[in-house]
DNA sequence: TTGAAAGCGCTAACAG
DNA sequence: CTGTTAGCGCTTTCAA
């Protein structure tokens, strides 16, 4: 018994009203022109037949879809995507719009061929979403299509962007090692020359630095993508003659590495040696023994925020576009002690 | 300078055809009623002027919106949904269809409410996608909107479906042992009442007692969420007298802490102990030392499955639902040793 | 306070 | 082989 959806047409008709009275009763349009009663008789009646408007006919009208696309570099195998996009989903849902999905697998080619699949269905608007911090061109495609970068931004503040304020999630977590007592604090980071690295870096160097401790020789580098790359560096910062009484991780996959050294070294966490890190892996840091102390990347915070400017920005297209930080919690685990 | 985005109307005039004409010769359709030169000509004026269809138009007219929405029950915090998003991203993609996403927090109504969301967009097909493999009734809203069932199936049969082999896969693993000389093969499983753990229990138990080996006494469970959960139900196991030489996890999670009461009883992996295990989690099976040997759900593969049937059967309605089974492969690591 | 009618941009039936 | 015309289902003037 599949019937077939009521049009407006039938909702007017069984109201006894014609279109235009029907639609502004449903939409609560067009002033104070409909009746109360009206438009209770055209809502009753809408329920009862089950009616649901027809978003295409009414885009077609309207020129809007209630549509966003969201743009993402790597869904699939980055284990942060799924937050960033559950954000922009949320914030989406919460003002009645969609997400349509498009992933790039970061080829810049399939990006531009994306925007214009988006424009084609007429979406509103356009989040170009990265998986990690970075900096780059909005592609020339986009036209005046409105537009948010979540967690990268332009070069040139052209954009509305969001990104994580790495110089406060780094400070955050180096002061849960200096709070306890630390001074002597070394640095696993990352080779890979991303804008991650470049902040955390620069920030862990000012930060021992202004405890008067010289950052060379407490700084080691290797490929975060394994955790190897951290047991490595770890290596050899503490079997250097003046060991760190404390390392900050580039991001908990390295952290994994450095636990293992400690462990080999016959240095325990946190007594012997003290670990803060970065990211708050959900599959890492709570699960290590014992937890690690570890910054984490606002990316729920993000998606929310980058879809809530997109859409501020369809109602003021001419706003100034805007760059927002966005705080790092640091979640306090086990990893940390006074050093001795 | 935002020039206008022109109409097919602004290329039908430029190639001095009608816009019938035009539509036809860009969409290859009205049989071999246009001539190879005009519409190499309109294709031309296409081109020049930057031409982009409207879909929403064309929508409203075929009633084809090319987008199938994907209706997930955790997108976000699952680190599969990643995989199983970009399996059927890809299907749709190459089709020329776009994903329309909503989450629905695994909350009832909100799928009843998401449904009605994509169908008022007027999506040619819905995806429904659980996290994991479970048993459930496709919600009445769904109406007439062809749709296919992701790692879940009905109880009768009468949508389209595609779930993991779990059998097949338990084997997989399974003979990875028997095949290495175990004979005493213990299982660790969740105390969860799913689908998973009734698949793989039950073949485990077939699988031990088809070597004449007793499986009561091999078999303990735990919570699956945390390690934990595998730690203690392992200790139990590898305590008793007559121990296991290898096991069986429910997944990795369990694993690792499978991993650590074996390291806590002096026991090697896989020396003294082999242990294989089901998920293939990117962050934890190859992370392990040694590397553990496990059976991965074939989340892409599940994704794409499920597109190109909704695919299909958008083309033909009428076609009796299929009951798909995924095959899950193993992944061979270092896990696994003869018994000594 | 309401109805009639135009039209969003496209495709498809019908003429020519 | 091509043009004319009539809608798809809705919103929004413009009249009443």
């Amino acid at each position: 018994m599949t019937t077939k959806q009521p049009r407006l047409a039938d909702v007017a008709k069984a109201a006894g009203v014609s279109t235009a009275t029907a639609s502004m009763a449903l939409n609560d349009t067009g002033g104070r022109r409909i009746g109360a009663e009206t438009r209770e008789r055209v809502r009753a009646a809408a329920a009862e037949l089950g009616y649901r408007p027809n978003t295409v006919a009414r885009g077609l009208r309207t020129r809007r879809t209630q549509m966003l696309g969201f743009v993402g570099d790597d869904v699939a195998t980055t284990p942060f995507a799924g937050q960033m996009i559950r954000g922009a989903h949320d914030a989406a849902r919460e003002a009645g719009y969609l997400l349509l999905m498009v992933d790039t697998m970061g080829e810049p080619d399939e990006t531009a061929e994306a925007i214009g699949a988006l424009q084609e269905r007429q979406i509103d608007g356009i989040l170009l979403a990265t998986m990690y911090h970075q900096v780059l061109k909005v592609p020339e495609v986009i036209g005046s299509t409105p537009c948010v970068l979540l967690d990268s931004r332009t070069p040139d503040g052209s954009a509305s962007s969001v990104v994580p304020d790495e110089r406060g999630g780094t400070l955050g977590a180096l002061v849960e090692l200096s709070a306890a007592g630390h001074r002597r604090i070394g640095h696993v980071t990352t080779v890979e020359q991303v804008e991650a690295r470049h902040i955390r870096l620069a920030t862990w160097r000012e930060h021992v630095a202004s405890y008067g401790v010289d950052p060379d020789g407490l700084l080691a580098e290797g490929p975060a993508a394994m955790s190897s790359g951290g047991y490595e560096a770890a290596m050899r910062l503490l079997r250097a003659p003046d060991r760190p009484t404390a390392i900050f991780c580039f991001n908990d996959r390295m952290a994994v590495g450095v636990y293992r050294a400690a462990a080999e070294l016959g240095l325990s966490i946190p007594d012997d040696l003290s670990v803060v890190s970065y990211d708050d892996q959900e599959l890492i840091a709570p699960e290590l023994i014992p937890g690690l102390t570890s910054t984490a990347l606002p990316h729920y915070e993000m998606g929310r925020w980058a879809t809530e400017e997109l859409l501020r920005r369809l109602d003021d297209p001419e706003a100034a576009p805007v760059q927002h930080l966005m705080p790092c919690p640091v979640s306090r685990r086990d990893s940390v002690a006074p050093p001795r």
